[in-house]
DNA sequence: ATCAATTAGCACTGAATTAGTGCTACATCC
DNA sequence: GGATGTAGCACTAATTCAGTGCTAATTGAT
């Protein structure tokens, strides 16, 4: 339902960790020794992140994990992309449209909803890769990147509910 | 995985059928007959809509539903939030985190994420209230409302709610 | 008055996805 | 060689989602 899963909250979580930590390996167990995260499972996403090429890893003892590339270059969307695979916003927007084998949607001739979803998937995913590890850890105002009318400091819209 | 549920889609496209049919009431089945859609979810999520005031229901023959707003004041956010709730992007940001009660992020004092990534919830969010129903009818260039560039700032229209 | 069409309500089943765990092999440092 | 740590594979349990069944209430037409 709209969420990140899981496993994307906690690669981000180690991936923010990491950028802490300067370009020291840090182990699995050391960020499930700072955060309340299931290590097995912390592990199987490291993994993930790693064969993704968003990390390395170091074997052995004092082994772990570190950044592949700088903070500036991964952003949220690289990290969604590698661990839940690429964002689609409804059935049939999932990039290949054309076969109308299996899976595919099967309302897409008369579907009246397509492209306007697809443009909001479109915006989200770009917001998602507008967002860098660097401005996650570096939660400043940030002159451009994130917010698209600089004023997102008063929302209106929470409140109610 | 980030993505928006069946329910949301079939919800979507009834609408969008009603804005084509004016104010007419329509039936869960003529827009069956229409759409490749089960039938008895498609009345669930017409139930749904109409608990939520998004559409008005008549009962018995020539019964059906009609919008109960204009298609300006329809969302894609109002449409979502009616059918899944209101969307949150991590478990931790949902609405209330003050209770460290049973189901809210345990991560929470220590977790690096949170607000930049309810940063980026707000984004989606408002780009998904951006996009009213009228818009989805309408699938012109479009010179503002999608893409956050161009400061699709001028617009805390919603009002209602 | 009766019948057919249609929404309202409630509860349930089955499928798919996600969260989390177990075990073993391989690598590295001391 | 032992401790620490990642790699790989497969599996179980929990949650969510899609879809269905059945019955009651409402309305218009005959």
């Amino acid at each position: 339902m709209l969420q990140l899963t899981k496993r994307t909250e906690y690669g981000l979580i180690a991936l923010v960790h990491m950028v802490d930590q300067g370009g020291e390996f840090v182990s699995a167990r050391e960020i499930c020794d700072i955060y309340p995260v299931p290590r097995r499972l912390l592990a199987e996403v490291l993994k993930d992140l790693t064969r993704n090429g968003l990390v390395e890893s170091q074997r052995g003892a004092n082994g772990g994990y570190a950044l592949a590339r700088t903070p500036e270059s991964i952003t949220v969307g690289t990290v969604v992309t590698a661990l839940e695979g690429p964002p689609a916003l409804a059935s049939c927007s999932t990039t290949d449209l054309k076969k109308d084998g299996a899976g595919s949607c099967e309302v897409e001739s008369v579907c009246p909803i397509r492209d306007p979803l697809h443009r909001i998937r479109e915006g989200i995913w770009r917001q998602m890769e507008h967002t860098s590890l660097r401005s996650l850890v570096d939660p400043r105002p940030l002159s451009a990147p994130l917010t698209f009318s600089s004023a997102s400091a008063n929302n209106p819209s929470e409140g109610s509910r």
